[in-house]
RNA sequence: GGAGAUGUGGCAGAGUGGUCGAAUGCGGCAGUCUUGAAAACUGUUGUACCGCAGGGUACCGGGGGUUCGAAUCCCUCCAUCUCCGCCA
């Protein structure tokens, strides 16, 4: 969420930046800074109101301190009316303000300066390749095929016990999903981020706070009698440790990692998107966050990325680096850079991480600040990214490492695994 | 899940429905003293919004209500503690 002083100071840098969205955001921000206008009116008006009232009941109690009923009672009347009046004025304020809020909820972030223009995933610019795609032999299998020869995901089974989307890993299979989870909260480890264990379900406050509410609830699991949200990333309850908090300068930068099931409802995603671990309502993922000073969270971006690249480099992964363009880029996010795997059986890339700068957007909503050097109070930037999504991952390990004597661990990953082939 | 108790500023802890944004102590900050530090003493010390300013408004777990007036009374939700029940 943006803040409104951002807004009104400006507003035409903003509408420029929306381009690259392909948003058009001029009605809503001039109905913005009109409501505000009309926020600050109103509450002028009921605040003089409350004023005289708190001044009249004053009068009142020491008018019957001193015994003299008449008179107090003849003060009481005037209040009557400052009553009525006030509590209309309340009820005026209360709906602009509620009106503002939902005004200010459809503004999605602005993109930063370097953000290509672009409508969809097409323009997306690809910064950085690595890794040479294998060439695999005659014959070679996607990964659901191959998760079935070698018994390594049942897919089938998840669907009996649960529903499409819930896959259960079995043998080595599991115990190669628990190695890279362990792998990767080590190297996160390695990287000076301190590794917690969140609730898998959150409240509501959370959900808004990193803003899955109010728009996004249909892509969240909702669990009515508790009135709780199934976490849709570790995102969600890791940044939410921040809200409502006032750090100091020198807390930053912080950093947390936390591996967590994550659970997306997908609803309207099929075909061949969602054939074996490409897309599941159920997935592993392992996440890295940063809470950062405004001045230093570009780097810190740049920082994390490379710490995603380094573990593609270590799983020996064909990948490449893209910079989302404007219409690829998240609502909440100002930068986003996307890391995607080859998929060598499916010939198409998978993405594997998301790495975003929010600036001050979630901290806004999280109300998450500092005090700076004059003692006053700013908001923070987040920073996330997914270090890594592991279905995917398993899927590009499987496809690429695939050969005649079965599927090859990475050396990186075999103290892990405790295996170096799959056969 | 049942019964009871509690929820006040960074912490501890007062607070008969009116002069309470809130005593006091600790902590923090600034200063005096000191070669320096400690101690002592003095002052200061919540947040947000509006206003050029004087100043005003709101906030005592959250929300609602009673009242001319609520930290104080009522309702409700949440959290914590104690006891009981259940349980990995």
């Amino acid at each position: 969420m943006l803040q409104t002083t951002y807004i009104r100071e400006n507003s035409a840098l903003i509408l420029e930046r929306y381009k690259k969205r392909s948003f058009d955001g001029e009605a809503i921000i001039n109905q913005i800074l009109k409501l505000d206008d009309d926020r600050k009116s109103t509450q002028q008006k009921l605040d003089n109101q409350l004023a005289e009232g708190n001044k009249l009941a004053k009068e009142i109690g020491q008018l019957f301190k001193e015994g003299k009923q008449e008179e107090a009672n003849q003060i009481k009347e005037q209040t009557k009316a400052l009553k009525e009046s006030g509590a209309l004025l309340k009820d005026e304020q209360n709906k602009i303000a509620e009106e503002l809020k939902a005004l200010l909820y459809q503004l999605p972030n602005v993109p930063n300066e370097i953000v290509p223009t672009g409508k969809s995933e097409d323009d997306n610019e690809t910064i950085f390749e690595e890794g040479e795609i294998p060439v695999l032999n005659e014959g070679a299998l996607p990964h659901w095929e191959l998760a079935k020869k070698y018994d390594l995901i049942d897919f089938e089974l998840g669907v009996k016990v649960t529903g499409a989307g819930f896959p259960i890993y079995k043998g080595k299979g599991a115990r190669l999903q628990r190695a890279l989870i362990s792998f990767f909260l080590d190297q996160a480890g390695e990287d000076g981020y301190e590794e917690v264990i969140p609730p898998l379900m959150v409240n509501e406050a959370s959900a808004y706070g990193t803003g899955q509410l109010p728009d996004k609830e249909g892509q969240m699991y909702y669990m009515p009698a508790d009135d709780l949200y199934m976490i849709p990333t570790a995102e969600v309850p890791i940044t939410n440790i921040y809200r409502d908090v006032i750090l100091k300068e020198n807390d930053f930068p912080i950093k947390n990692t936390g591996y967590t099931p994550c659970f997306r409802r997908e609803a309207g995603s099929y075909g061949s998107d969602v054939r074996g671990l490409n897309r599941l309502h159920q997935f592993d993922k392992v996440e890295i966050v940063q809470i950062e000073h405004p001045n230093k969270s570009y780097a810190t971006l740049d920082v994390m990325v490379e710490h995603v690249k380094g573990l593609l480099n270590k799983l020996e992964l064909p990948y490449r680096v893209l910079k989302l363009c404007g219409g690829d880029l998240s609502f909440a996010s100002a930068l986003t850079f996307d890391l995607e795997v080859y998929s060598t059986a499916q010939e198409k890339w998978l993405e594997v991480s998301s790495v975003s700068n929010f600036e001050t957007f979630q901290a806004n909503r999280l109300k998450c600040r500092y005090k700076d050097e004059n003692g006053k109070t700013q908001l923070v930037h987040t920073l996330n990214g997914s270090a890594l999504a592991l279905p995917r991952i398993m899927a590009a390990l499987l496809e690429n490492n695939q050969t005649a004597e079965g599927i090859k661990i990475p050396k990186a990953l075999v103290p892990y695994t405790g295996f170096d082939t799959i056969d």
